[in-house]
DNA sequence: AAAAGCCCCTGGACGC
DNA sequence: TGCGTCCAGGGGCTTT
């Protein structure tokens, strides 16, 4: 579920209680969640020193004092809980797939009801050739992420734009939500063919620009708020986040568009077998 | 090569 | 209260 944001806030929140600190133990409760652990994950960790947790899309990289990274993803339905070293849990909770004890007495658990998520343990050095990490577009709040560079990318695609944004080697940490919610500030239609918004010889479109610039926007945004919020995800500390309530197409169908001056509805159509909320009278 | 479809999994909401 | 059905924010992999 999480996405860019959520996957930002996380990272901060697990930056700021294990930063610096040591890894006792890794517990896997299981054999692995969508895919096997690695073969090393427990003992190559075990001993090291985090130095910096990061985000790459919607990954979080755990770097080790030793090189190795430690890579994360939420899935749908992954969350981590931090305990302090003083109120350790007396007993773990269903799906709490991974516990992390650090030197200090501070424990993290990973918790994964649909196993969506996954972990990966990356060499030192190997991380521009991980299979997840290798083929991924520029982060979207980057500068590299700019009118130009998604023209380029979105150069004679065939599918329709909505599909186009989620394709994390076009640009990389978008996700249903916040595409939903790009385009519709954007006032660019979901089924919009992504060639249409290439433009022609070189010229980009004024829609590109649209795209980029909300896309920034809303990232910036939902980050401020401290990630949203649907049914399952809790900041790290176990906080919820509120940017949900900003979404202005989301989950709303049937009601009226939120934009100033346009009496369209928003609708739920399905694409790439996934829902689509927009409005198509001031997308287009 | 690009696009479309399938699949992994659990739980919550809803209808009967 | 107890079913059955549908749906969910992702992405890797296979098929066309």
């Amino acid at each position: 579920m999480p996405e860019l944001p959520e996957v930002e806030t996380v990272r901060k929140g697990l930056a700021k209680q294990l930063l610096g600190g040591a890894i006792e133990n890794i517990d896997l409760r299981r054999e692995g969640l969508r895919f096997p652990f690695p073969q090393e994950l427990k003992e190559r960790l075990e001993g090291s020193v985090i130095v910096s947790i990061d985000r790459r899309a919607k990954y979080l990289l755990i770097r080790m004092d030793s090189g190795f990274v430690w890579l994360v993803h939420l899935g749908m339905t992954g969350k981590f809980t931090l305990y302090h070293p003083n109120e350790k849990p007396s007993e773990f909770a269903k799906h709490d797939h991974v516990i992390v004890s650090m030197k200090d007495g501070t424990v993290a658990t990973y918790n994964d009801p649909r196993r969506f998520g996954y972990m990966d343990l990356i060499k030192p050095d190997e991380e521009w050739t991980n299979r997840h990490l290798a083929r991924l577009g520029c982060e979207p709040l980057s500068d590299d992420f700019d009118t130009a560079n998604l023209c380029d990318k979105l150069k004679g695609k065939k599918n329709p734009i909505k599909i186009a944004l989620l394709d994390q080697r076009i640009v990389a940490g978008l996700g249903n939500i916040y595409v939903c919610e790009i385009l519709h500030r954007a006032g660019v239609s979901p089924r919009r063919l992504s060639s249409s918004i290439a433009g022609k010889n070189g010229k980009s479109t004024k829609m590109a620009k649209k795209i980029v610039d909300e896309t920034k926007q809303v990232l910036r945004e939902a980050i401020e708020a401290g990630g949203s919020t649907i049914s399952d995800f809790a900041t790290v500390d176990g906080d919820l986040g509120y940017f949900s309530h900003s979404f202005t197409v989301y989950g709303r169908d049937g009601e009226d568009c939120s934009k100033t001056n346009c009496v369209g509805i928003v609708s739920k159509i399905v694409q790439g077998g996934r829902s689509t909320f927009f409005c198509s009278k001031c997308q287009r």
